[in-house]
DNA sequence: TCCACGATCGGCT
DNA sequence: GCCGATCGTGGAG
C-alpha cells in the first residue's frame, strides 16, 4: 500500500471527502496493529456554520488551520472523540469528519477498547464516528495533532490496492448539526454494510 | 466566571 | 421515534 501524501489533502475538501472513501487508516497502538477502509465522511469548509472553525482559531480546533494531512480530535457529547483529517493550504481550517469505516486488522482489540464481548459484530464496531475513534483507542491526548502522512506515525492513511465493491458515491445532508444542513456534503458509499447497518 | 450546547450512542417505547 | 448520559468548550456577561 503506498501512503497517502499531503498533496492529497490539498484538493478541495469536498473533493478529499469523496476521495477519502475507501481508503485505509492505520493506528497503531501497543496492543496491535488496527485499520478499517472509510465507507462514510462529512466536509466542513471555510464559512460554514457547521464547522467548528467558522469562528474562528481556538485552543481546541488549532490543528485545523494547521497543515493539511493532520488529525483533529476533538471531545463531543461528554463522552466520545471524533477523528478528522485536516485539509486545504494551510489557515483555510477545513477538515473532513471520518463518520464510519469496516473494520479489517486488529478486531478483537477494537472489541476490548470498546468494552463489549468478543461475539460482538465486527461490523458495528466503527459505524459512527464516536465509535470508530473509540474502537481505534483515540482521544485527544494521542490523537490530535498527528501527521497521518508520516509512515511512522501511530495514525496514518493509506491507498488500498483494492478497488471498492462499488464506486457509488451517495450524496446527503450532514448528520447532528443544527445550521447548514442544506449543504450535502455528507458521503458515503452505498453498499457499506457499516452503513447500511445503522 | 458561568452556563447552554453539542459533527453521539444505546436503550426504551 | 424519543430521551438521557456526561463534560469540555467558547460565547456571553
Amino acid at each position: 500500500m503506498d501512503i497517502l501524501p499531503r498533496a492529497f489533502y490539498e484538493a478541495d475538501t469536498l473533493d478529499v471527502a469523496k476521495s477519502l472513501l475507501g481508503k485505509i487508516i492505520v493506528r497503531r497502538t501497543e496492543a496491535g496493529v488496527l485499520s478499517g477502509r472509510i465507507v462514510e465522511t462529512e466536509a466542513y469548509k471555510e464559512g460554514d456554520p457547521a464547522s467548528h472553525a467558522f469562528r474562528g482559531k481556538t485552543k481546541r480546533n488549532a490543528v485545523m488551520f494547521g497543515s493539511p494531512g493532520f488529525t483533529y480530535v476533538y471531545f463531543n457529547y461528554g463522552m466520545y472523540y471524533l477523528l478528522n483529517l485536516v485539509t486545504q493550504p494551510e489557515e483555510s481550517g477545513e477538515a473532513v469528519l471520518i463518520r464510519a469505516m469496516e473494520p479489517l486488522d486488529g478486531i478483537e482489540i477494537m472489541r476490548q477498547n470498546a468494552g463489549v464481548a468478543g461475539d460482538y459484530p465486527a461490523v458495528k464496531l466503527m459505524n459512527g464516528p464516536g465509535k470508530l475513534a473509540r474502537a481505534f483507542g483515540i482521544n485527544r491526548d494521542n490523537g490530535n495533532g498527528i501527521d497521518a502522512t508520516d509512515p511512522n506515525s501511530a495514525i496514518t492513511v493509506w491507498k488500498d490496492r483494492n478497488q471498492m465493491c462499488e464506486t457509488e458515491i451517495v450524496a446527503t445532508p450532514r448528520i447532528g448539526i443544527s445550521v447548514g444542513r442544506d449543504r450535502p456534503w455528507r458521503f458515503y458509499v452505498r453498499c457499506s454494510d457499516a452503513v447500511s447497518r445503522r
